[in-house]
DNA sequence: ATGGCTTTCTACGAAAGA
């Protein structure tokens, strides 16, 4: 079982490279990011044409997030609870139901940015962290393989940056947005690529500016969080780096979960 | 760098991203 997270920035500019990715890997479970795009523009009929079911909860213009699957998609929510008034399209989750092997629970995550400091981007990026680790909390007692799979716009530890210093002033760095992601994988969660691979420098987002790729100046945001039923089962991880040598790439590129 | 790209919008510059 091949579970992908992927932030395309903007689903119908990275249509191809999807499509691409799709053939090449043949990915189980593809949870996708800013997609930038309403229900009504999602390639629905190209995806599916490439042998996925799809799940999608859009926006006009930003965020946006999808679930594709080669398998059955059951019992879809759409929008994290906790804030009726919120209206961003960040999460959506559903159970995957292969037919010949155990069921998986899935969420794409497209958490909140946050930048600059010291406005309500920022206070929102910490209130949804904080919806976040109450939601996971309620699915915990299920004890259900949970992949929680997205760009959750932090940088976990320093390691986890190639120049760390430029990013102290940043909403992806601060101590709170730190603690509050340790504070949802301190309910019992792994964190699937420093479980496999502990001290390396990876790195999932370059960029567009100032050379960034071509210097290797990157970090490490996009993150699969794992309840122990799916820790149990993660093989290996890996990071899809050729993404971002394609034409016209997104600055993110995808993290794949090998589950037994 | 007061963001050097990239994407979006009842666009033609501004906002958002990270």
């Amino acid at each position: 079982m091949k579970i992908v997270s992927w932030n395309v920035n903007s689903i119908r500019q990275r249509l191809e490279h999807l499509i691409n990715f799709l053939d090449k890997e043949k990915p189980d479970v593809v949870c996708l990011q800013e997609l930038k795009c309403q229900d009504d523009g999602f390639p629905r009929l190209e995806i599916e044409g490439a042998g996925y079911n799809v799940a999608f909860h859009g926006q006009k213009a930003f965020n946006g997030v999808a679930i594709l699957s080669r398998h059955p998609i059951n019992d879809i929510r759409k929008g994290l609870p906790g804030d009726e008034t919120d209206e961003q399209s960040r999460y959506i989750e559903a159970v995957i139901t292969p037919v010949d092997q155990q069921a998986f629970r899935v969420a794409s995550i497209y958490l909140p940015n946050g930048n600059p400091l010291g406005t309500p981007k920022f206070d929102y990026k910490l209130a949804w962290m904080k919806r976040l680790k109450d939601h996971v909390q309620s699915l915990l007692p299920y004890e259900e393989p949970l992949v929680l799979a997205g760009d959750y716009n932090i940088i976990p530890e320093e390691k986890d940056a190639a120049n760390p210093q430029e990013w102290v002033n940043d909403a992806l760095f601060q101590p709170e947005s730190r603690a509050a992601f340790r504070a949802i994988l301190n309910l019992g969660l792994t964190e699937a690529l420093r479980a496999c691979y502990a001290n390396d420098k990876l790195y999932t987002f370059w960029d567009y500016q100032a050379g960034a790729w071509q210097r290797n100046n990157g970090i490490r945001i996009d993150h699969l969080l794992l309840s122990p039923q799916a820790a149990d089962k993660l093989q290996d991880v890996v990071i899809y780096k050729e993404t971002r040598d394609w034409e016209k790439p997104s600055d993110h590129v995808p993290i794949i979960g090998i589950f037994s």
